[in-house]
DNA sequence: CGTTCTGTTGAATACCTTCAATTCGCGTGG
DNA sequence: CCACGCGAATTGAAGGTATTCAACAGAACG
């Protein structure tokens, strides 16, 4: 199916490489469809390879023993996940859910590596693709251990913020799914909000924000202020 | 020097190069001395290239608006650091300091992306390394988020004993630097501790930790029981 | 139109931090 | 060799932030 290439191909990831080497690419991939909630791989599953997500979204989260959940990264079209499985290890490090009907590439490991091998520009694109994820990462650290929750909520107002260009935030998930995302629970996020409300920082519209005081998030993310 | 190459031969993320290959290597490093408590770079500063320990210890760490510091890593000899500054973008990301005298390797970004181009071991090396290393920062936003102080700490030593071998643990680090890696303080730590004792978990010498109980931690660390 | 999932609000509690005061350990200099 | 001094570690009391538990409101969906 030239689809697939055609898909691939729109996946930055395989930026710079040539209509053979996508082709390659083609043969050993095999096209997955999940349904809304349905798991992908759980932590500990046997790691044959890596996804890219061709369309819908798709959550990587950690379980606690009490089932608390804490979500690593949300996933969207275009993007790849549990490149990590390739290369270190012989599990999945954590949870992957679809959360909407989505439709993803599976890459078999060995047959992914044999490409490696012979393509540097993928080699270099996996290595910007994977250092991106650890940056994001220690920033992720940095948030839960120095920030308490209002400003790791101001902060991801800021991102969306800057990454939409407008101050009507469209979230793109629950607030569940955000308390999730940074480390709290939606009783303690829906508090904060309603306290940022209470300050003229923003207006909540449910699964739109309205930033109205970019000043004062900026504040309460660099510790300055507090709610 | 052959000096040089010597000890570059000795670096994992190198296994695999031939006698040329890291005779290259060589040819582009720069060796580097530092103190105790002495700065290597700072967060924000210009990215010129990845480091590796000959000898000594170094810490990698983020730093609050109030000072209050969050260890992300402490790299001992043989260990690269700063591999995402080669990869995505221009700046490190994080604080790294030397915590003893420390020998390091400098690798100029240019040069080395040019030996990884030609050399496909070496980049599977460092996709390796940079993999297992989000690995790790993984498990951290798992424990900071999902564990309470004391199961990061049973975490801690069970990771340490089974690294080590032995029940009679060295920490390797002081308390308040254990303190800031588990994302906690001095105070928070001690009271822990002294709580562990008191419930014949562990013995408190100091520099080095005595696990009586193994049992007992792993029941911490997985929430099973609390202190 | 009812059922279910998501989100909100209140009261009680738990955990960690802050601030302050000692104590301990250890390297340095007398 | 001992005494001093300084940083590291410990301990106590008070306070703050987030979680838990429970009840309820609201939106989405069939």
């Amino acid at each position: 199916m030239g689809n697939i290439i055609d898909q691939l191909a729109g996946v930055s990831l395989f930026d710079g490489l040539s209509p053979q080497e996508l082709e390659a690419l083609a043969a050993i991939a095999v096209v997955d469809k999940k349904g809304k909630g349905e798991p992908i791989f759980a932590e500990g599953d046997e790691a044959d390879g890596l996804y890219i997500v061709l369309e819908g979204r798709v959550k990587i989260f950690k379980l606690s023993a009490e089932g608390k959940e804490q979500i690593l990264h949300i996933f969207g079209a275009g993007e790849p996940f549990a490149e990590v499985a390739v290369f270190s290890g012989t599990t999945y490090p954590a949870h992957a859910e679809s959360l909407a009907r989505s439709q993803l590439v599976f890459l078999p490991k060995d047959k992914f590596v044999e490409l490696i091998r012979q393509n540097p520009s993928l080699a270099m694109n996996m290595l910007a693709s994977v250092s991106r994820r650890l940056k994001q990462f220690a920033a992720m650290i940095e948030a839960l251990s120095l920030q308490e929750v209002p400003g790791r909520l101001a902060n991801h107002f800021l991102l969306l913020f800057d990454q939409q260009g407008t101050g009507a935030i469209q979230l793109g998930i629950t607030k569940g799914q955000l308390a999730s995302l940074l480390g709290t629970i939606p009783e303690t996020l829906s508090r904060i909000l309603s306290r940022m409300i209470k300050q003229g920082l923003i207006d909540d519209q449910g699964a739109r924000i309205n930033i109205l005081d970019r000043e004062g998030l900026e504040e309460l993310a660099t510790g300055e202020k507090r709610l």
